[in-house]
DNA sequence: ATGGCCGTTGCAGAGAATGCAACGAGCTGG
DNA sequence: CCAGCTCGTTGCATTCTCTGCAACGGCCAT
């Protein structure tokens, strides 16, 4: 739409390639070296590009600058709740969403279940880490070490006879968790509900957040239940796309 | 340079702060709205910028994906030798720069003691990790579950009596060398031979290599190595901002 | 010395970006 | 239910900016 700012913008991936001189980048555009030279003196004012001692261009420090920023500017809750309220009309059970900071997982959002039977949790109160659906997905994205750091200092509260006993049956699960892209909680915190959850992702592929849906048996069994996996799935996998930009060019 | 990149540009920044319609793009551009909508678009087909659900447009993945990128094709060897290079022209000792991968620290780079009397080392070679003032620096840089979990599975060969003999030894050494940012290996793999080293950070600052000056005792005493102590650093750092594209804009 | 390479600058012409005005969609309040 | 507002969008004529050219100067190697 803009051909000055198309070409200026045209220079950033070609940088990202390695470094290139003036001669290079002019080439490359198809443009005047005189064009190339205050195309990249603008980027250069801008700190987007930055000149090496050996005069080639590069990428410049602003930009990661930038990318930092926009992810710390970023919030999953606003961008999630939407996708949230929409599966919970599709399907009525309550949703969770949640995060892990500093040894804990906690749920920033959830939408009601449009039963009539509910389930209790609050809103920044911090989840059964041992056995939740969004903790397992939470935690499992950890480094091989960092989760073992994590499940060596957790309790293992027996709230239930299906909730994880001990340290490795917790890491044996994380595993099971990691591989298979999704998590369940059947039954492990409260005899009668159960939990399907999945991960939302960063750009990077990173964690950032979990989602889980929790019916109880009352209302739906646990097979019921797994059938529902799918779309709570593409849910998830639909915020992660939105979180992260989904704009392939 | 150019006023319609450089506007266009200035939209990054107005975006980091969090989302922002036209009419708000518009008007802290000064422009009229069909201008910055013209731009915005431009921006958006090279996904720099991405439109949400509400229709307000915050900042695209492509830049994260072009940070990242980035970084993957930079390479420290090429940006620090000539740095490199003139440290050794200064103070005429070996010259060093190593990197750590796959629980090993290598050698990528060397430049040759200006005085008759050389050490052996290799590029591309392992390091002595557990003693050598490089490895020390990259290795306290690591999580500390992952610190603790690595020196847990090294050995420690007594190459002398000043080597570093077990992980608990290491890991306090580890402690120490985290605290000070700079490191030594005084006499701990060759009885005649002292380093004194410092590390390169990227733009995050995580260390992402890090380079020392070796000389052995008949040509200077350690407390006269040690006196090179900030021209090292000075070095370390010079490098540390270029790699990282230093431009404060 | 000298020729070639690369980055840089001034200039005039050409083409692209700009602002305007008008349209349409969506929302709010009367 | 309609009137009136806001906000995004489009076509167009004008103007201003960007473009490519040619020439200069520094640097390196021959």
């Amino acid at each position: 739409m803009s051909q000055t700012v198309d070409r200026a913008l045209s220079i950033l991936p070609l940088l990202a390639e390695g470094p290139a001189d003036l001669g290079q980048v002019a080439e490359r555009l198809d443009v005047h070296k005189s064009t190339a030279l205050r195309l990249l003196r603008t980027l250069h004012e801008h700190g987007l590009v930055y000149r090496q001692s050996d005069q080639r261009y590069r990428l410049g420090a602003r930009l990661f600058a930038l990318a930092q920023e926009a992810v710390e500017n970023l919030d999953v809750r606003e961008i999630a709740h939407p996708h949230l309220v929409e599966l919970n009309e599709q399907i009525g059970h309550t949703v969770h969403l949640a995060v892990y900071e500093e040894n804990e997982v906690l749920y920033i959002d959830k939408v009601e279940s449009r039963y009539p039977v509910r389930m209790y949790s609050r809103i920044g109160k911090p989840v059964a880490i041992t056995v939740a659906a969004v903790a397992k997905l939470l935690l499992a994205d950890l480094s091989e070490p960092e989760r073992r750091a994590v499940a060596e200092k957790l309790d293992y509260p027996m709230y239930t006879a299906r909730s994880i006993p001990n340290a490795a049956a917790f890491l044996k699960e994380l595993a099971v968790v990691r591989e298979q892209g999704w998590a369940t909680d059947l039954g492990g915190h409260e005899e009668s509900i159960n939990c399907i959850g999945a991960p939302i992702r960063g750009a990077d592929g990173k964690v950032v957040a979990a989602m889980s849906v929790s019916a109880p048996n009352v209302v739906v069994t646990a097979e019921e239940l797994l059938t529902l996996l799918p779309q709570v799935r593409r849910t998830a996998d639909a915020i992660s796309r939105e979180y992260s930009g989904h704009t392939p060019a």
